[in-house]
RNA sequence: GGGUGGAUACCCAAGCGGUCAACGGGGCCAGACUGUAAAUCUGGUGGCUCUGCCUUCGCAGGUUCGAAUCCUGCUCCACCCA
């Protein structure tokens, strides 16, 4: 096992606050000595089902402590994701319902797998001591907090003053969250930088257990691929884990240059000195977001699967047609006599449009075009000319070869 | 319980009797540029058998030659006072 200070070093990368960062050095140093590895929280929510890069930050975090030798504990809140989290948001969380959570959670724990170690994590549901709690339990966790304390919560400070809505059950949240931790007797718990309120909380109901408080590890909020907002399943900007790699990396390309440092910092293991290089004034951003896309995709498909969806990549940008080519059916008699169909009808047949109003605008905007000549079609009136195999193509990214049947 | 404000296209948000398929912004789509799906610029963004027609402005009715805009009822949401 490697010294207090080694740990520390890896650890602290792309960390926000450690608090008390003492007491966390002294905690990894007993740790050390006793042989006895700490205890490590992470809680998810599982209210939608795609695990992004942005929860892939406190995850990654929680991997390191694995491969450090420390125990792993992922807690899966299918009782708090009932109550919503308020953290970070200026609104109220949509409910869910029982079902769709349970559903959510099983799924969740598959693509939590694709970055930690399942086999040695300890996993809990959170609805496994809240499903057994009576009202006086809920009672009596209520009177550890007060509302001066729960209102100055900045999110709910802004929606008080915002005249927004805080309904009660919001307020429990954080001392659910904190109350996870005394059941599973948290050394650490790791969250995003808007979570320090909560993960404090815990410090203050474990002493009532007889248990240490736990040091509360921050991860800075990774933004999503705008460039602005933090990533999230409801604002649309987030990259899956679960998703393809010509998905995942594209997607890493559309992000603006800005946040690459940021990216590589949470996302990858390259060393800071070679990021550094890569970012360097001159160099073209191009290729250092290619690495970055590179070994993102890595991580979840392999590296043989990055290296091909960077190659397609490029293979868009210079204008070639990808190597595999998706195959559609067209119905013969869709065409005319002659073997002719109008042209936004076309591309509402092989699926390219959702209406043929949609089609006649893109052909219109010269984003349609066929054949080996790449003719391009911009009379939404005009007549193609069908015949087995040939390629349309539609914008930069919908391409197809037609099989008639 | 009392009062006030609100519900408009994917989201935010104008419009308050005709010139409204509905300003503006975001997002998204397409084009130009760039060996980035970045940035920037341009155009588009309900549907259709498309120089016209059909359906949209919380729901249901009504007034009017004509309504997103006025009236009535309903549903939903929020805030304030108690």
């Amino acid at each position: 096992m490697l010294d207090a200070q080694a740990q520390l070093e890896i650890l602290r990368r792309g960390v926000d606050q450690i608090v008390p960062e003492a007491e966390f050095l002294k905690r990894l140093e007993r740790s050390i000595r006793e042989n006895r590895p700490l205890r490590v929280k992470y809680g998810i929510d599982p209210t939608g089902i795609d695990v992004h890069l942005g929860h892939t930050v406190p995850l990654r975090k929680l991997r390191q402590f694995q491969d450090l030798g420390h125990k792993a504990v992922v807690i899966i809140g299918n009782y708090t994701a009932m109550v919503g989290d308020p953290s970070g948001r200026d609104e109220t969380r949509s409910a869910l319902t029982a079902e769709q959570v349970a559903a959510n959670a099983r799924d969740y724990l598959k693509q939590v797998g694709r970055i930690i170690d399942l086999e040695k994590a300890e996993v809990h549901h959170n609805g496994d001591w809240f499903g057994k709690w009576g009202f006086l339990d809920v009672l009596d966790l209520m009177r550890r907090m007060t509302l001066g304390q729960i209102s100055a919560r900045e999110d709910f400070a802004k929606r008080i003053k915002d005249e927004k809505p805080v309904y009660l059950h919001e307020c429990l949240y954080p001392l659910m969250q904190g109350w996870d931790s005394v059941e599973i007797d948290a050394d650490v718990e790791l969250g995003g930088t808007e979570q320090l309120f909560s993960l404090l909380v815990a410090r203050q109901l474990q002493p009532l257990r007889g248990q240490e408080p736990q040091i509360a590890m921050t991860m800075p909020i990774l933004v999503g691929t705008d460039g602005t907002r933090r990533m999230g399943k409801s604002l649309g900007n987030y990259i899956g884990v679960a998703e393809s790699p010509e998905e995942q990396f594209g997607k890493v390309m559309s992000v603006p240059d800005e946040p690459m440092a940021q990216y590589f910092t949470l996302l990858t293991d390259l060393p800071q000195p070679e990021v550094r290089e890569l970012l360097a004034e001159g160099t073209n951003p191009r290729d250092a977001k290619e690495v970055l896309g590179k070994s993102i995709v890595a991580q979840y498909h392999g590296r043989e699967a990055a290296d091909r969806a960077a190659a397609a990549f490029r293979r868009r940008s210079a204008g070639e047609d990808p190597l595999e080519i998706p195959v559609v059916h067209l119905s013969a008699d869709k065409l005319d006599a002659e073997g002719r169909i109008a042209a936004p009808a076309l591309l509402k047949e092989i699926g390219f449009e959702a209406s043929t109003s949609s089609a006649r605008r893109v052909i219109e905007g010269g984003g349609f075009n066929v054949g080996p000549r790449r003719e391009v079609v911009t009379d939404p009136k005009a007549l193609v000319y069908v015949k087995d195999g040939l390629i349309v193509r539609s914008g930069k990214r919908k391409i197809a070869e037609i099989r008639l049947v």
